[in-house]
DNA sequence: CCCAGAGAGTTCGGTGATTGAACTGTCGGC
DNA sequence: GCCGACAGTTCAATCACCGAACTCTCTGGG
């Protein structure tokens, strides 16, 4: 903003109000409103958010000046009265670009003001064995040819968001067992990579990076473009080779002190059960994760060669065809879920508990095991398998797009600064 | 406020910003300054804040008014200049009320707008047989009292808040094992008793009741008034008959969907262990909780008198002295605590976790068990015992101290709205 | 003893975002 | 063809904060 006045008090001072800050914030209210609507009239806009007509006139006149806002013909309503003008965000000018780094591929995508998937690459790349800084470079590459695509449709991302299998916290992976990685500085790395490889548009600033954990992304993928309707609170759960976890409160993610909140993977669901890769002994990951499922149901876990999500469907196909060994694998992988999901809701008390990753395929057998034992251990007496608080994962949101839309939402709180 | 426009449409209108709303958080902003700082000047809150002294001048002016502030005096600072006017948080007017209704005790406290505690009664009374409306009308009894006391120093509450040891939302109380309670309707049995012994000043609307969990308000206590610092996100657990939790993030507390979040006396230690009187198998609570110390020390907790308090102290002094058992009852109750925290703190990432009631007496043996436990579960490898993340709660924070601060904390939030 | 300098607080005109009412367009229906 | 309904614009009024000038009070130096 302008100069930051030394604040030497305690804890950080919270910002004050005036003029400014009014028209920031009714800005982005009036710019949410439209995207949430998806095409709406400046009148039903100032309805809706109780502003006048006229403010919201001027509102709207400077978010279609700046392009974040565009106007496309008139309501036909078939009721009496003058049409209004349909408002909708705009499909050009800024967007989001989010990059999905997981083990074996990487998935970029372009997301515009209206939410929309505009651009997507993703590629096959096993990414264990060709260390951090080539895989972000790789990574880097794939974006640089998004970007390049996004250009010829004139969008223009505001920023890049990862999205990375690990602990993340300030631009740096602290450790990202399924990667391999320790303490890499992806931002960093990131950042360099591209800037060789995209010059950007002359005049505009550089891309600026960020990280965060994949599992917290497609939390928020699910909560903007998933099936959760009215609910605004969920724990989130993904199951792959590790279970991630993420907790949404109030449309907010939960991110910790550290960044490192949702590490539901290692919560012990049994103190002296088998040694874990984290050093704890009878963590979740141990019971419910996608390797040890395979291996309890006699699918052993191809060695070296990806055969997760093949042997994922054939675990499915059995467990659906009623085979003992395959049914009492995913349901007493269910009763270990339920058994950490119960503590994570007694705790956070949620409304709904949603199951990702390998989960989804499997939920005819693990649904009924899960919900069984929380609604045997919740105290609140509130969890019911009726009450369909155990939701599957939405395919559509996954956590590039979700990457991607955490940089769209920056843009919908403050338009102004993100000039266009 | 007016009338509310119908909202139509999905989420919860979030308001608008204007003068008004400018207005009304720069009033709260400057207020809760001068709150936090206990004595300030005029140009020192606007140095903080950001604001002109003469915006700041304008917002004293109306809190002066109002008689949430008070002049007293003149700073002499030994510096060259003239001196400043001193700002305080007026001592009287408006105020919180807290009642904190426990097993064998009521507590009740008058906190006044700078965050002291005013005026205190505390009655022993055995709150497990009489019965809910017998109770809160005991409850409301000593309220009445106290509320006499308050108006004699010229405080007068804006509102109660009750601390009650169960599940309580929206005023009712859904479960309080403890007590024996079963859907109390609190609030509105607690409102009818006041009424009916505390007529209210003349002119003033009646007092608005509201209830809130124990360990929520206790932990919102620690917030406000234990030696936490600078921290702002943590874990707050207190060790009574059950064992109690309350997560703050951001200095806000997370209350989940229904208001239940918190319970972490009921995460399962050990899927297969002892039947808890919560329905469900191995709670912490059967392994951390008082009985179950005392039981496990051999000191067997004396059915029917309280022997509470003095069991434990008995339990500690045994410990310090290092008597097997003892030791081995603590220590063994460490580990579970510590099992079940590294799941709390893997799921929330707490910047420190907090522990109440029974807990902080017995720390010598206690903590390093349940540090050890973290140490090892906690994933991000940044819990070891010398960093000073497991605390006791300081003494002077109690549920009704926090109650009645809750109260006082709505009160700076929106400071016009209690015109006083 | 007097005066410059520093800092606290006030005064006052300026700015600008929202309000509210009046006004202009556009459409459906009688 | 006129009326009523609704969308959107125009314009004066309001009022919270800003900025600069001003007053007040204290310290310290000559």
């Amino acid at each position: 903003m302008k100069k930051t006045p030394r604040t030497g008090g305690a804890h950080p001072v919270e910002p004050k109000a005036d003029k400014a800050s009014v028209r920031q914030h009714n800005l982005s209210l009036v710019l949410r409103t439209v995207h949430e609507a998806g095409e709406t009239t400046r009148a039903s806009v100032a309805a809706r958010v109780g502003l006048t007509r006229a403010a919201v006139s001027s509102l709207v006149e400077q978010l279609l000046e700046r392009g974040l806002l565009v106007e496309s013909g008139k309501t036909f309503s078939g009721q009496a009265g003058r049409p209004g003008t349909v408002l909708k965000a705009a499909d050009t000018g800024p967007a989001g670009l989010g990059v999905e780094i997981n083990v074996d591929y990487v998935s970029v995508c372009v997301v515009d003001l209206a939410g929309a998937d505009r651009v997507r690459v993703t590629e096959p790349l096993d990414n264990r064995t060709a260390g951090a800084a080539k895989v972000l470079e790789r990574a880097a590459r794939v974006a640089a040819r998004v970007l390049g695509s996004a250009a010829a449709r004139d969008l223009h991302p505001a920023g890049v968001r990862l999205a990375l299998p690990g602990l993340v916290s300030a631009g740096t992976v602290h450790q990202a067992p399924n990667l391999g990685w320790n303490r890499v500085e992806a931002d960093r790395l990131f950042a360099a990579a591209l800037g060789g490889l995209w010059p950007g548009r002359p005049g505009t600033p550089e891309l600026p990076v960020a990280s965060d954990n994949e599992a917290n992304v497609a939390a928020l993928a699910e909560l903007w473009f998933g099936g959760l309707g009215e609910v605004r609170s969920f724990l989130h759960l993904t199951g792959e080779i590790g279970v991630g976890g993420a907790i949404v409160v109030n449309g907010q993610l939960l991110r910790g002190a550290h960044g490192f909140a949702g590490e539901i993977g290692h919560l012990a669901v049994d103190g002296n059960g088998p040694l874990c890769r984290c050093g704890s002994h009878g963590c979740l990951e141990q019971y419910a994760g996608q390797s040890a499922l395979l291996r309890a149901a006699g699918l052993e876990d191809g060695a070296g060669a990806t055969t997760g999500a093949s042997g994922v469907e054939e675990l499915a196909r059995r467990a659906d065809a009623g085979e003992a060994r395959a049914v009492a694998a995913v349901e007493e992988a269910g009763r270990r879920l339920g058994l950490a999901l119960s503590g994570a809701v007694n705790l956070l008390d949620p409304e709904v508990v949603v199951l990702g990753g390998i989960y989804p395929r499997l939920m005819p057998r693990l649904g009924p095991a899960v919900d069984m034992e929380l609604a045997r251990r919740v105290v609140s007496g509130l969890w019911t398998p009726a009450a369909g608080r155990l939701r599957s994962a939405s395919a559509s949101a996954d956590a590039a797009r979700g990457a991607a839309a955490v940089v769209i939402r920056e843009v919908l709180a403050d338009p102004l600064a993100y000039t266009g």
